[in-house]
RNA sequence: GGGGAUGUAGCUCAAUUGGGAGAGCGCCGGCUUUGCAAGCCGGAGGUUGCCGGUUCGAUCCCGGUCGUCUCCA
């Protein structure tokens, strides 16, 4: 089991029998064609309900006000920081800097350093409530009482201070003391792992739970990581204790909480190869809206206080009402729950894309698209719930609201998209249809159904329902034979899923990190404390021509982050010539990557580290350039162009921000107007470090989403912009010298790019687009200024040139035709043309045969010409010679083509060819000739 | 990272083993009609994304590239 108590797979299967009927409530083709069966489920269903819920309201009234989520979120916060714990703040949704993992899969992702023993410990005991994301079981969601996508884990951590004890006394405390939960304890039950004799004394002497509370389960139900003393993977893991409820009213129990206790170390297969951990250590997790689901006396976590407002407003956005046993109950609770998980995901700046995250956030708002869409809302809405969602998480995640335009534009242009897409889709749709109708078939093959979804989007689930609708359905054992055989063939290119183990790098990081040295100079002496060549920590490495990585106890070097690029320059020593083609970060460590040119490099070199200089000014001078233009963004466009990515480099920076309209050429000269005079200002530039929360006092600029220490850089300029940032600038922004705008595009939906240079480029871009207008310029013979007309002017003269000529060329065409017919021979009253036309151009052959079947009625015509040294043919034989004479165009160009090595062909009626010898293009004209007339003398 | 699809007039899309680039809507001009909607006639608008290859000949076949849509990881 994880460490938590929401991803249960099997186990929420079985919970959900509670609410019998629910398994149908998914079944769409029954909710659609079979009404009356339906409704008799649904009124059995309601029986049950009433049932549970007066049993439930009875044992309400004994507990007395059921607790508020928000309440026991703080509650469980406070109740682990008197016991020393830290309250940290909830980790962000979307991590970017763990390759293992899309989202945030749990509360204890934000420690894995510490759980590793990576870096310094500020503390060692810790409590959070974390924002999480799954989709694993996402076709459970709004069908069981307990799946979510979103959802948030309360948990308490060690790391190396209190252990198994303590875990579960705390635990108990807080779910049985009457100032905490105050758990009816003879409802609770528990789990402990086969072996774990120590947690099951502490259950059951400490606690005095009786034996027969406490059961046993294999590694499969109570180790974490699931199976892994058998299966792996290595690295840290442990047996696991899980705290099940039984809810007044209910026969079935919940987990609500579950502690690991990661004591061991996996290296290999068994048997011994559990090592003790030197430092133990607790990770648990509980679910909050199923926590709270119990405390309130629901019957699932979509009826507590923050979700089931989410779900009725979802009802009243699409015309229906609310209710957890309606037929439309789990569309309503699919739609809540997934605009809740893109909602967050958003915020932190991950909108809908095609890859990766941003995949599972565009999938799931568009299955709850989708679900309106069936209920008969074929038109945006999802956006609408954004600030009902802002409400229900406004004091765990106040920062929210801020957001909430931003969030709900990019909702918005994802359900257009959608929108788009399915009208596309519907008409390949009605074709597999109405073909299906055709054939007698009541059945869409698995095959077309598929194309369907991967060519366009085609939820499968809404192919089955558009289906239902004419009566027919897809064969979904092909389909999912097509899906899995699609897995097998474009999922090879899979990243690493090692959730705990170390890299090379982190031998090295238990040692501490690089000191930088790069916001007051360029240049220092240092020591390499590490050398990774072929991706192996050595002790010494020699001249290669491959890249290797150093890293050193001091360095100058900026390593790539916030958007700036790495610094480049050499490190230099006894002999020793290394090139730094790239700095990058890992945790605290700043890694030079480039190759040695000549010496070698050992641990404990003394070396001497140089950034190159005029790169690193220029990158100040755009970096710094980069907060002047954040500055005039905000000013023009508002206060919701926020940054959205960056990347600065040399004299060069592109800036990403959200904004859904374009930029009209006025306000582009506005910012470029305002960067520029910024700069003439020469405001001093300002760099203070100091704890975040002052910084946001302070009205500093953050990203959301993006993930910060607790004592930050805060860069201020003038008194216009002050931003968190880590990068390097300039002391004054004169120093900038001069800014351009150069580019402004469309990158993402709701997101737009700008490109600006600085200092040098930005002259040299200036310099060269005065070039270029001089060059065109001599080009067309005008002055500058003159240039738009001048070329107008070539332009429309070219057209009319160009219609002159070609009237000209069909008037010669039809005199020529007149005369060629006019001398031609006749043969059994059909006249035979045949002509060297070389001097026209091959385009126009066909228009010179129809200027003859104008003026002969019966007739068969071959023309030839040379045109770039190619030889090109056209017949064209009337209708009457082609049924009276079997005279075939066809037949007579073939044969005249071939004697100048070429073929052809065409209808019969009217055919081309060409050849490649034009010194016998006469020969060839003979030739044909000749077949024709056998033909028509014939 | 990989799979599928797609790129043709301002827009939506056609073009039957490779052989004259079209339609509808929109636009412009004219006509008709004493409401509006509309109707009739005429016209403009194209490097078939870009580059290369095969071929006598490429919108069509092949390779590459760029963009868009989509699926899987």
């Amino acid at each position: 089991m994880q460490a938590d108590t929401c991803d249960d797979g099997n186990r929420g299967r079985e919970e959900s029998l509670e609410i019998s009927s629910s398994a149908i409530f998914s079944d769409r083709t029954a909710r659609l064609t079979a009404w009356t069966t339906f409704f008799l489920t649904i009124r059995d269903d309601h029986e049950h309900f009433r049932r549970i819920k007066s049993a439930v309201s009875r044992s309400r009234s004994t507990i007395g006000i059921a607790m508020k989520t928000d309440e026991l979120r703080e509650k469980y916060l406070t109740f682990f920081e008197s016991k020393g714990c830290v309250r940290r703040p909830s980790d962000v949704l979307v991590p970017k800097d763990d390759p293992t993992v899309l989202f945030t899969p749990a509360g204890m992702n934000q420690f894995k350093n510490q759980f590793l023993g990576i870096g310094p410990l500020d503390f060692t005991k810790a409590t959070t409530s974390q924002k999480c994301l799954r989709t694993g079981d996402i076709g459970n969601v709004g069908i069981t009482a307990y799946h979510h996508t979103f959802f948030e884990m309360l948990g308490n951590f060690s790391f190396g201070d209190y252990f198994k004890r303590e875990a579960i006394h705390w635990a108990w405390e807080f779910l049985t003391d009457k100032s905490w939960l105050g758990l009816d304890p003879t409802r609770l039950t528990v789990t402990v792992y086969l072996d774990d004799q120590e947690a099951f004394d502490i259950w059951n002497k400490e606690i005095k739970l009786p034996a027969n509370r406490i059961s046993r389960e294999d590694e499969g139900e109570n180790f974490w990581p699931a199976s892994s003393p058998s299966q792996g993977p290595d690295g840290v893991c442990g047996p696991c204790s899980e705290i099940y409820y039984l809810p007044p009213g209910s026969s079935k129990t919940v987990e609500i909480w579950n502690l690991v206790f990661t004591q061991f170390n996996r290296v290999g297969s068994p048997p011994n190869n559990l090592q003790p951990l030197p430092k133990k250590n607790i990770d648990t997790g509980m679910g909050l809206e199923r926590c709270a689901s119990t405390l309130q006396g629901v019957l699932s976590n979509f009826e507590i206080d923050i979700l089931k407002p989410i779900c009725q407003a979802a009802g009243e956005i699409v015309g229906v009402k609310y209710e957890y046993g309606a037929p439309e109950g789990r569309a309503l609770r699919r739609i809540a729950d997934h605009v809740r998980a893109c909602s967050f995901a958003l915020h932190e700046g991950c909108g809908p894309g095609p890859e990766k995250e941003n995949y599972i956030v565009r999938l799931l708002l568009r299955r709850a698209s989708m679900e309106g869409f069936l209920l008969g809302k074929q038109e945006p809405f999802l956006s609408q719930l954004v600030p009902v969602i802002a409400e229900m998480m406004k004091h765990p995640y106040p920062e929210f609201s801020q957001t909430i335009e931003s969030v709900q534009n990019g909702i918005l242009e994802e359900e257009k998209q959608f929108l788009r897409v399915v009208e596309s889709g519907i008409g390949r749709f009605r074709k597999l249809v109405d073909q299906a109708i055709k054939e007698g078939s009541r059945v869409i093959s698995g095959d077309a159904a598929f194309d369907l979804h991967q060519t366009d989007g085609f939820l499968i689930e809404l192919t089955e329902s558009l289906a239902a609708n004419d009566g027919l359905t897809v064969d979904m054992n092909r389909f999912k034979e097509c899906k899995e055989q699609h897995k097998q063939t474009s999922g090879r290119g899979a990243f690493a899923n090692s959730v705990m183990s170390a890299g090379p790098l982190d031998t090295l990081r238990k040692a501490g990190g690089t000191e930088f040295l790069g916001y007051d100079s360029t240049s220092a002496d240092a020591e390499v404390v590490g050398v990774i060549a072929d991706g192996q920590l050595v002790k010494s490495c020699g001249k290669s021509d491959s890249q290797i990585a150093v890293v050193l106890n001091r360095s100058p070097f900026y390593g790539e982050a916030g958007g700036q690029v790495g610094d480049v320059g050499q490190l230099i020593g006894n002999g020793i010539e290394f090139d730094v083609q790239d700095t990058q970060r890992d945790g605290e460590l700043l890694v030079h990557i480039g190759v040695l040119k000549s010496g070698s490099l050992t641990v404990g070199t003394k070396v001497q580290a140089f950034v190159n200089g005029s790169r690193r000014a220029g990158i100040r001078r755009a970096h710094s350039a980069t907060h002047i233009l954040h500055h005039a963004l905000r000013t023009y466009l508002g206060e919701n162009a926020t940054q959205r990515g960056s990347k600065v480099q040399e004299d060069e920076l592109r800036f990403d921000f959200a904004h859904s309209k374009g930029l009209t050429p006025e306000e582009l000269v506005q910012i470029e107007d305002e960067i520029n005079l910024r700069v003439t200002e020469g405001a001093s530039i300002a760099t203070r470090l100091m704890p975040i929360a002052e910084a946001r006092n302070l009205g500093a600029m953050a990203l959301f989403g993006e993930k910060y220490p607790d004592n930050v850089r805060v860069v201020s300029m003038g008194d216009f912009s002050r931003e968190l940032c880590g990068g390097t600038h300039l002391s004054n922004t004169g120093q900038v010298g001069f800014c351009r705008l150069v580019r402004d595009e469309l990158v993402a939906a709701g997101v737009r790019r700008i490109t600006c240079l600085t200092g040098p480029k930005a002259l040299d871009r200036v310099r060269e687009t005065e070039s270029l207008v001089k060059v065109a310029s001599a080009l067309v013979k005008a002055p500058p200024e003159e240039l738009p007309r001048k070329i107008e002017a070539l332009q429309a003269e070219l057209r009319d040139v160009k219609k002159e000529l070609a009237k000209h060329t069909v008037a010669s065409l039809a005199d020529a035709a007149e005369q060629l017919v006019a001398k031609a021979e006749t043969i059994n009253g059909v006249k035979l043309i045949v002509h060297n036309a070389s001097g026209y151009s091959r385009d126009s052959l066909k228009e010179f045969v129809d200027r003859i079947r104008e003026k002969a009625p019966s007739v068969a015509i071959l023309l030839g010409l040379v045109a770039d040294d190619k030889v090109a043919f056209i017949s064209s034989v009337s209708k009457d010679v082609l049924v009276s004479k079997g005279l075939n165009a066809s037949d007579c160009v073939k044969t005249a083509a071939k004697i100048c090595g070429g073929g052809g062909g065409g209808r019969p009626d009217m055919a081309e060819a060409g050849g490649k010898d034009p010194s016998k293009i006469d020969a060839a004209l003979a030739a044909g000739a000749a077949y024709c007339r056998s033909k028509l003398e014939a």
